[in-house]
DNA sequence: AATTAATCGAGACGGTACGTCGGGTCTTATG
DNA sequence: CATAAGACCCGACGTACCGTCTCGATTAATT
């Protein structure tokens, strides 16, 4: 969340458009889906959501803020697991993800994320927003069975998230195309032997 | 590679510019690198070329076709690695990949996949080229060993290549600004803990 | 007048800037005298008049439009002559066109009317501007002597105009560069035996 | 006649291209005819006379010279009119200028004067072509009818030029499109009046 | 009820880059 | 040598978008 100011206004004038928020930001993530990143313009987020462009430069200062914005806002958390076992977590953390980058917005996300990582640009700490969430929130569920004693003390947290996102990362990467649209089964199917690979270790 | 024709010019009127294609190029990726991909223009780069617009032009039909090129020309070919033993190559490709991204060219082809895999643009097979080229090599050579009997037949190939190359990916995406500044030393030891990962379940 | 909407507009959105249309017309008139023809640019112009070439473009749909209307707005509009005397007034007239196509204006007035008397061009009907609002308004006085009994109703109005209408062209034709500075005395010396001569019949 | 050197030449090498100089001014023309004078490009000129752009270059400095040399070249030479009667010739003087500038290539020499009369370019002496030429030709003829006796001394044989030819002009100006189609009856319609005119003087 | 102030839609503003095209030059291979 | 072909550099073309701005018209909360 960049811009748009949440904080409760002191409401004096004409009170904001109720839902011109929601919209522009629908707008955009249609507009950034069908034309892509050079084709995405300020003008025609605002015609598709029926909205003058004042109104989308009150909310957010620039086509960047915006972008960001839209996209970040529909990821949807990353919903706390916890199916009892480490493996059923690390299934379902994998294939949260993987769902997450199929989706146009998800995938953007990532895609911003490493556009962030060089330019001097004003997306700022974007990288940290994605990095820190996700791996931070799979850091941690991995850490809590740490805990609990189901895994050794020594064991490579963090190298463990980063071989289970980063190959499904990967994965997502090598499907263009209709090749994205994948049921729960597909990516139950692919997800599997990743986490038997990054389990192994400890299943001597 | 897009859209300059490299076959044989049947050489009629005066031919093209020795050199101008290289110069175009690196004006190129000089230009991507100080600016970023907002402030990538074609009349400047023709201009840090030396070069009119239409000789670019004449060459790539647009900004895109250019940058494309001029981030996967530099790709440096993805070097035969051979230690002798399976983790020093693992080792080799997971520090050269390393290396490959850490790079603003590297980097940048990588985001350009990412951005081909959903955009209709004509960007075409620009993710194949990414994930078939260098999944592919390293694929090659795990697949070397595991004939040569170092391996167990039934080892999971491919998904330890993801893991590897995803935890690479990660792990540079969380790297941002002069973090990206790594000597050998460093990449070497960031890589280890993920061969030791990926390799374990072969270590019983 | 080619492009430019001079209906009151309804008013939505932000009005148009006061005054720009001028400034857009003097720049163009300026540059026009300063380079010529094949010297004249949009670029020039709009920097000129200290104005974005969105801002011109918004009023005159190309090069042709905008060079068209500044040279026909300038023309001062014929000064209705009445010095009593038929002779008189036809003096007058032929001064003052005299001046007008001294004048680089209407000097290139006149060579639009030329051109467009046979492209295909959207110059449309400007021919019929200068022939008719020129030729028309000396016509007319001609026909007041005439109803007035100054003139024998059967005299040749409209060869009488051209005669000396064409006469004066043809002088301006022969001057070139500095030679078409004159003095209000040169060009009356100029002007009277051509009236002189297209007097002649009814002087007998 | 301004740029194509018309020496013979000492023949060394492979020989200048027969009728090519008839062939690119003819392409010229009709360039010039259909496209009017912004329309017209040196490269059309080439495809059209089916000869490389060098081959017009060698031949022509620029645009200019080619286009002026194209009018120029095609302005039938002003025939000697000798009917007896200084009616008859000048009748037939302006008939033939009425067609002359009917004709597109005469009309666009007249109209390179005019531009010629102000511009810096290197349009030079056109002027002086146009007026030199047609008007001296036909004070020529008046003169030798002076001459003859058949006019006073004192005739002001420049201004009846003058009138004569410039209420032709007029005329023409005001024939846009097809109304330029005109028999030669018609022409000689519209060509008495005017010598009528200019005659009065003498008359008595 | 009148005032005030924030917001809305529309769309013009000054800029800047796009991709195209033409002018005039240059460089080849072929007569 | 001249030629045809066509690439070269340059710079203008007309278009599109950015982010700003200025309108008249709403719409509350405050006088």
């Amino acid at each position: 969340m960049t811009d748009p100011a949440h904080a409760p206004r002191p409401a004096r004038g004409r009170p904001r458009k109720e839902g011109a928020e929601q919209r522009i930001l629908e707008a955009a993530l249609e507009e950034y889906a069908e034309r892509g990143w050079s084709g995405f313009t300020m003008d025609a987020v605002a015609r598709r959501a029926g909205v003058g462009k004042s109104t989308v430069y009150l909310r957010w200062s620039d086509k960047d803020s915006l972008l960001t914005d839209a996209v970040t806002t529909r990821s949807q958390d990353i919903e706390q697991v916890d199916t009892g076992s480490l493996r059923g977590d690390l299934e379902r953390l994998a294939a949260n993800l993987f769902r997450y980058l199929l989706d146009p917005a998800g995938w953007a996300t990532l895609r911003m994320a490493m556009e962030a990582a060089i330019a001097p640009t004003p997306l700022g700490s974007f990288t940290e927003v994605v990095s820190g969430q996700h791996l931070g929130a799979a850091s941690e569920i991995v850490q809590s069975h740490l805990e609990a004693g189901t895994l050794p003390t020594d064991a490579p947290v963090r190298t463990l998230v980063e071989c289970l996102y980063g190959a499904v990362i990967v994965q997502t990467l090598s499907l263009a195309g209709d090749d994205r649209k994948l049921t729960d089964e597909d990516i139950e199917e692919r997800v599997r032997p990743i986490v038997d690979l990054v389990l192994a270790p400890l299943a001597g």
